[in-house]
DNA sequence: TTGTAGGCGTTATCAA
DNA sequence: TTGATAACGCCTACAA
């Protein structure tokens, strides 16, 4: 395999000149950079990246972190696309990218700090944010660059985030519900240490309070971001004397679970129950019936991460920022107006 | 941050030495172990990767390369499922994951040889099999390790791969079809450069043949692998004299723009026509109707790839191998038998 | 404009 | 059992 050495000696030159010559250095002479170019070429050179990250204490790669159930959390279409994004900003910049994985949070924590420590990226997105997050922890104290996807649970002002309003979104399709006439809403969530839950958990809570609906703990259940979660979920609220009309789910996925047990139940949707959810991943336009749900573009979440990534890892000084990803509410199938003579009759 | 020289000065031993501790080299007397590995806690030491790296000629990092339209690839939930068996055996083994993305052939392309000559990686998963693929030429070419996850175009038996038996399995489907009494099958399928489109078209064609069915051209449609592609196909299949009442369909995701459109079109399914496709992706369980599918493990495909990969990087004299995981036929609602009579009235 | 030399943090060989 | 020393391949002062 050919070194810059190599070169250097069929062009002629010392390595440092070829050096100056893959940098583009413009003090070399166009003639020397030809020569060496040739040189190059005809010993089919490439420089080595392992050596020039040593060199140069940087390494062009920026790492990747799921969720601790990474295992799991790969099944929800959620994180492929954010990562389709990442990846298309980071090539963008000539970025490549580096996952390790882990099942427990012991695992991927030790990973991160195998990434960090041994200097494998630049630095780092978090594809979650938890409550009192160990890592977040970590890569603070390390000054290590870092955006998480997601709001952090504190200190929001000091890191970098890309994130929707959840809060507001969730607040939004409360009030559709509302609006079209109902009021007994409940909140099928996920895991509660997720930030994103709490979000959409709050926007929905000032929904109800404002329109002077009673807040009931029997209408919040959390469940994790699975299909499978959304099903016991369901078992849970239609077991209580005066069931949900409506239900606001946090996640596309579990609402496709939520929208199964109801079959299952022979409860009807929309005609019985109203179903909103979050994200809008393919499966929510597929569903039966297609969902009502937010979306929260998420590509566009992975292109602003890894942008913000590469922006703090090559201007390390600038102040935090928050970026916030707009959302929409896509209206589909899986809600109907509450008629309210039709309610005093039931 | 700590070098490994900081530790030989505390601990009072040569960097050397330091080394060895951390091979945990049996010939460092437990003393001096017990006080380098102090020392190191005190500092906080970790390695350097990048300078293992160059120093060990080796990076513990597999490359994964997606299909040139890696962009939307990434929609097929193969692939993340793919990617999450690969995460999980590299884990095991302690190896990270290296993705270089593209979106063009081209831009792919380049990236791997970045991988691959800039040494970023130890070993190269190709996630697809194309027929007279650069990048299998160029890795042979540079005798660098790797494996295909499907099948060679050629040289099948001297490159390492994992596939499964796609031409049988197509086969079974079709014999499905054709013993619950069809005899009009279409094939739609994906990219014919695809090899795997070849193999499932190969095992359709079989199964007609056998059974003395003719074999029509214009029931042969090629589409990409999306939701989309099936779209198309269905208008062009059912514009025809004869139209056929069973479909075999290449991928899941097509399959569902196939269920769609049939959907707008007022075909019914299984009613109308029967539909039986590949994969077994989470969303031919959610469709309407649910799927009746080959369930090719896409899961253990990723594992299995990544065991060879690092097989081959640690073993590299040995024979190319070629692993077939099983398959199985997962029955649910979009078939039903054709009544011959009902046929013969129609 | 180019060359020399030292360093980036490890590992591996050879002595001791 | 341990220590010097020379790689690994590239970058960058500093000199020329």
């Amino acid at each position: 395999m050919a070194t810059i050495k190599d070169v250097a000696k069929l062009a002629k030159v010392a390595p440092s000149t070829v050096s100056r010559v893959i940098a583009n250095n413009p003090r070399i002479s166009d003639r020397t950079k030809e020569r060496v170019r040739e040189a190059m070429k005809s010993l089919g050179y490439h420089p080595n990246f392992i050596a020039r990250s040593l060199a140069n204490q940087s390494t062009q790669a920026i790492g990747i972190v799921l969720p601790s159930s990474a295992d799991k959390a790969f099944q929800n279409p959620f994180f492929p696309e954010v990562i389709r994004g990442i990846s298309k900003a980071a090539h963008q910049k000539q970025y490549a990218l580096y996952m390790s994985t882990g099942e427990t949070e012991e695992e991927i924590y030790d990973g991160v700090v195998h990434m960090v420590e041994g200097k494998r990226v630049d630095g780092i997105v978090l594809l979650y944010s938890s409550v009192n997050d160990k890592l977040t922890l970590f890569l603070r104290k390390k000054e290590f660059p870092f955006v998480i996807v997601g709001k952090p649970f504190k200190d929001v002002n000091e890191i970098t985030h890309v994130d929707n309003d959840n809060y507001r979104a969730s607040k939004e399709v409360t009030e559709h519900l509302i609006e079209i006439g109902h009021e007994q809403i409940a909140f099928i969530g996920g895991d509660l240490n997720l930030v994103v839950t709490i979000d959409r958990l709050l926007g929905y809570e000032k929904a109800v309070r404002n329109a002077g609906l009673p807040y009931k703990d029997e209408y919040i259940v959390h469940e994790e971001f699975l299909k499978e979660g959304g099903q016991e979920a369901v078992k849970e609220l239609f077991g209580l004397s005066e069931p949900p009309t409506a239900l606001v789910v946090a996640d596309d996925l579990m609402a496709v679970g939520v929208l199964k047990m109801l079959f299952k139940m022979g409860i009807r949707v929309p005609e019985d129950v109203s179903v909103v959810s979050f994200n809008n991943i393919m499966m929510a336009e597929l569903s039966q019936p297609p969902l009502t749900t937010v979306d929260i573009n998420i590509f566009q979440l992975g292109c602003e991460s890894a942008r913000s990534i590469i922006q703090t890892i090559e201007y390390p000084m600038e102040p935090a920022r928050r970026i916030i990803i707009p959302h929409k509410v896509v209206k589909r199938q899986s809600c109907k107006a509450r008629d309210t003579a039709e309610l005093k009759e039931a």
